[in-house]
DNA sequence: CGTGACGTTGATATGATTCAACTTGAGTGG
DNA sequence: CCACTCAAGTTGAATCATATCAACGTCACG
């Protein structure tokens, strides 16, 4: 399982084997428990199953949604630790992980062994931060239906890298439309209005925490979806 | 000029000397020509005077402005280079720097004498990723207003930590209003009116490429500025 | 069978965009 | 010094996208 995060890039046996002895130290967090607290101190995971996010909330209450973590990311696991790690970081389904404190201790010693491992993660952080640019493209010049369709791409890239998804257009969402109007920076009633205009014009289908693309190629063209020049 | 760097933590002599040198490999940049293209390598600079963006524009030519840098920003410098680096740089005014490739290549040898600048570096990568995040909040969740209360209080911020500002809330900003717009994620027009709507509350003047904030108490509140509860 | 979380719907309000016209002010060249 | 131009800013009217409020449906679960 853990070895999805071998996604990134190529990884020794060494390497291997030490992600694979973390399994002792698994730990369950709760639908809607916080992984992270923003101020306290940051407790290294990877996770194994289930789905959580990155997130900011106003003092009247608006929540938005920074990114989402899925299985095969990790958190507080870098060195340098970014400001995204200082953001509460809360369960949206219940979440599997393994405590990696002592995988980040042997990592900050600076093994030459573990270099690819090293390697991957920051690979890792670099992709978490161009989906950031993505995020803010989205809020700031999409429409309710480019954002949908980009990030339901984006989505579907990140979780077929993880291994999660069933066929090219079929995978896992498990996000309730509040979750996704506060990442995508929707009320929930247009959010709720916009998605069902996509089914009916047979781009989408969802059901039970999967979601189906249909139509890849008008997807692709209604987003912009992988364009950022070069 | 140069030592506006220090802005972010003291430098040593050593240090300040060789940006000194720097200062032989200036160059000039007019308004609208890049400073970065994405796909082409990046030259490291550091900007002298003048402000410059990055931005991304979409093929129907929307564009989004992630961010601005003013003097004292360096572009291209960090050894481990950021997505924000892949995106276009653009000079909004007539952008005077230094080539500081000569500075990367001492800094990427990792010597021991130059560790505060590093610091420095990081720490204004650090701020810049915290800069994203607010960003997506204001484009998410704020309204119009908010928006523009929060980017005002951030660039006096900055400008002031950079040594540009006159007195605690008059500070230069010369960025037209299609600028603005694309910043924040709005249309030219409603950015007028409700930056007139605010200059008749009181809250800011603009004149020429400067702007006075009038009440920083109330523009603090009205943005909830700065309380990301830690 | 309640109860609660999630999704759906309609009616209505408002925020924001678009388009087109007009103003202003800072150059520029005659 | 004037007329011209150009970029930036301003305004009004019409329209559209999205938000808000409130109600209702549905399904899983104890």
């Amino acid at each position: 399982m853990v070895r999805r995060l071998e996604g990134q890039a190529p990884l020794s046996d060494i390497e291997r084997g030490l992600l694979g002895k973390l399994s002792v130290f698994r730990e369950s967090i709760q639908t809607g428990d916080a992984l992270t607290r923003p101020g306290k101190p940051v407790v290294a995971r990877i996770i194994i199953a289930g789905w959580a996010c990155r997130q900011r909330t106003l003092p009247d209450g608006r929540r938005q949604i920074f990114g989402f973590l899925i299985p095969g990311d990790a958190v507080g696991l870098s060195t340098a630790s970014s400001p995204l790690e200082e953001v509460s970081t809360v369960a949206l389904t219940r979440v599997e992980c393994v405590d990696a404190m002592i995988l980040k201790e042997i990592l900050s010693a600076g093994d030459e062994r573990h270099a690819r491992l090293q390697r991957a993660l920051r690979s890792a952080r670099r992709q978490e931060h161009a989906a950031l640019l993505d995020h803010i493209m989205r809020l700031g010049r999409q429409s309710a239906q480019e954002r949908l369709c980009h990030f339901f791409l984006e989505m579907r890239d990140r979780t077929r890298a993880a291994g999660l998804a069933e066929s090219d257009g079929l995978f896992p969402l498990p996000l309730t439309q509040e979750v996704l109007a506060d990442a995508l920076g929707l009320s929930i009633v247009h959010l709720n209005r916009t998605l069902q205009q996509m089914k009916r014009d047979g781009l989408i289908r969802m059901r039970s925490g999967w979601l189906d693309l249909l139509d890849m190629h008008r997807l692709e063209i209604l987003a912009d979806y992988g364009s950022h020049d070069e």
